[in-house]
DNA sequence: GACAACATGTAATAGGTTACATGATTTA
DNA sequence: TAAATCATGTAACCTATTACATGTTGTC
């Protein structure tokens, strides 16, 4: 079994009543670094567990913003959270361009392949803020996380900074590397450099 | 554009040709920590690549085994390969069951957190373990690894280092927290212990 | 006047996985 | 004799993404 939308979502209900538009944002602020959804799956999720009575539906107009429809927990609902809980193993799958293109980087110029370090280390740095900004967050509100919850950020972080560290570290000496090793190659015949006439 | 099945399989086909079969064990061997792709998959991607021309098929039969088709790349293959490795952003996604379970511990029994805690560990250090063994494999087959490819590894396994140590580090602790809280909490209504009669 | 935030929903499409069908040979 | 390795392929299914449709209010 592997943890879907629908059960994420009723994961985020046990925090309280939530639109599909707020469980979209908890997504994005919470869940981010470990499990996208958008709104093409949230919304359809939502109507089937109301359907199988997992959650419950009230709908809310607002003065000056569009009605919402507010779901809330019910008792079946988070017997099978909880049963998903129990028996989902705990996979983690990486699905990484980035490392696959390091595979074949030399292939590539050697510019691209710094490109790719670079836009590596920046989106690192931005989840490692994101992460750190939902950490402030909590603070501030005073809504303690749970022991787990510090766990995993802290875990997150802490693998985040190692692997950007890495790159740091090694970034140069790659690149010194790679372009001795270009400068080797009988001309164009290994790399696509984009200037052949 | 994201990288897909049918494009990797042009990568692999770089260094030699290759059935599907094989494709699919150096996915395996090579590819596993950040992609993993099925026969289902494979089979396919190669029909189609044949189709378009980016790749040629031959079939070979063999004494005591069954036919095979082996596939080799062709200019255009080598060409539309590397225009993908050009323009595709160097994204890198993890769908993790684990942390999300992490995240709802605390509706959890603190043995099962234990169980995830140890079962991750497991894995990570299968991980490294194959990560590591395929470094051997290509030391001693003394066909050299690309810097890029060296870089890579170490990346992946300096990551993955620092993601189980973390979790050893701390485990104790988090275990330590969640019975405390457990104990503190006015008995069953909030954890589900399947003790109850 | 354009864009972002609020708010819900659907249809087409993508990109897989799983299970099944088939069958010989080698190894434990 | 059971299981693993070699070898290819298809059909049903799943899950989620993208793009679109619709409309208000507040902000730059």
């Amino acid at each position: 079994m592997t943890l879907d939308v629908k059960t994420l979502c009723l994961g985020v209900l046990t925090e309280g009543e939530a639109s599909g538009y707020d469980i979209k944002k908890q997504f994005e602020q919470v869940f981010s670094y470990f499990y996208v959804a958008s709104f093409g799956s949230i919304y359809p999720a939502l109507t089937q567990l109301a359907q199988e009575g997992l959650v419950v539906c009230r709908e809310e107009s607002q003065p000056n913003r569009p009605d919402r429809k507010v779901y809330a927990l019910t008792d079946a609902g988070r017997e099978r959270l909880i049963k998903a809980l129990q028996s989902t193993p705990p996979r983690h799958r990486i699905r990484s361009e980035f490392y696959a293109l390091l595979h074949f980087a030399h292939l590539l110029p050697v510019k691209r392949v710094q490109e790719l370090l670079d836009e590596r280390i920046a989106d690192v740095n931005r989840t490692i803020e994101e992460i750190e900004s939902m950490q402030a967050r909590f603070k501030d509100e005073d809504c303690p996380l749970e022991p787990a919850q510090r766990f995993e950020i802290g875990l997150a972080l802490h693998t985040l900074r190692a692997h950007r560290d890495f790159i740091q570290d090694n970034a140069r000496a790659l690149l010194r590397e790679a372009r001795a090793q270009a400068e080797t190659a009988t001309s164009a015949d290994i790399q696509y450099t984009g200037t052949s006439p």
